[in-house]
DNA sequence: GCAGTAAGTTACTGACCGGTAACACCTGTG
DNA sequence: CACAGGTGTTACCGGTCAGTAACTTACTGC
């Protein structure tokens, strides 16, 4: 099927597909993150992506999927994000956890951020048989594990009491972002409480 | 109208409803709540509630009505609750923000804590014409204020600092809420980091 | 030119959505 | 008894939803 091809505009990636599903779940991932996953209906995808419903069947085999596989892409650029922060100071995890916190707050100054992918599909998804819910899942159990992590390497005792408060102000940060605008919510303040909080785990 | 009455089952509110009504909302209320606002249609509340559609348009005008209902109804719990809990020390600003976050760790406990009504409702209603959005904008406001206000209270320099510092640990608690069950995730450190943030903003 | 394949087009299904009209019932009050 | 109000029942409207069938167009490599 996709042997032997010489054609330029064949993309470097490993499948086939050349454009249109490229541009339908570009545009799907959009319109879940500005508008919400249930308020977007797949006619809306097709032909904001130029093209119509039967192309779109044709790349996804249901929305469903397609909604999974919307949240597996935030879940890849969200862990890149973090990586690229984090790799800057490879060796100091106080500094680690507050460039992250800087660049959290700078990343949502945007008008166009609606809070985190994952966070809010697991309001609009309840359903437990849905493919999505195990994305949620393993995303969130992962950030709480690094959280953990990064924590202990600062050398806090309690180490597993200040992961967990760095991952609720980094959750409570995004969930406010829904309501306040720009950084006008108490998101602007995460960076300071952060701050704080590692160092009444450090020096007391 | 509502003139002149005796009958003996008539309920001592204001208005004249007596029963279907409150049956109807009560049921919206929890389905809402457990299930999603998109999620829950006109004809599930009905039918769940021992009636039919035709009921509840008698007694709303429509389903955005009655969602900006619901809201209204979890702020009045939700102050109620905030007000019972602080009213145990009138005059001591630390002991109230730590009695918060102790009744409110310990009101997540329950399986069917489905995190925050109203900051759900901010990730299911983007519109901002629906009648939900001024409910959850007040009220996130005002609590907010009362966080600042608590914060003031307790002496801390930089009170505006630790007051949107609680607010975040509040809000990423209910958030995690809907992926952690029980007290399992972050959510069950939320008092450790409360305290650790007024000690970090009082004695340093 | 032929074959294969990706894509566009139109029309459809069955289910559900919010919302309404018309009518029957039942119960309490005058 | 008659009347009124709250309620139940059935059927319907127009719209949207996810998903499918069948046909056509256009490009590409051989």
């Amino acid at each position: 099927m996709s042997a032997n091809k010489t054609p330029a505009a064949m993309a470097a990636e490993a499948p086939c597909k050349p454009r249109v599903r490229d541009r339908i779940f570009e545009t799907a991932c959009d319109l879940f993150y500005q508008q919400g996953i249930r308020a977007v209906g797949v006619d809306t995808i097709a032909s904001e992506a130029g093209t119509n419903k039967m192309s779109f069947y044709r790349s996804f085999s249901s929305k469903d999927d397609l909604v999974a596989e919307y949240l597996r892409q935030q879940v890849r650029e969200l862990w890149e994000w973090w990586d690229e922060v984090v790799a800057k100071h490879p060796d100091d995890a106080r500094t680690q956890i507050m460039d992250l916190f800087g660049a959290f707050v700078t990343k949502n100054c945007d008008t166009d951020v609606r809070g985190c992918a994952l966070g809010n599909a697991a309001v609009e998804i309840r359903e437990h048989d849905h493919p999505a819910h195990p994305v949620i899942l393993e995303y969130k159990s992962e950030l709480r594990k690094r959280w953990h992590a990064l924590a202990k390497r600062t050398g806090a005792r309690k180490h597993e009491q200040l992961g967990d408060a760095l991952m609720l102000l980094q959750e409570g940060g995004m969930q406010s972002r829904l309501v306040f605008c720009g950084v006008s919510g108490p998101l602007k303040n995460a960076a300071h409480a952060a701050q704080s909080l590692i160092k009444a785990h450090l020096d007391c």
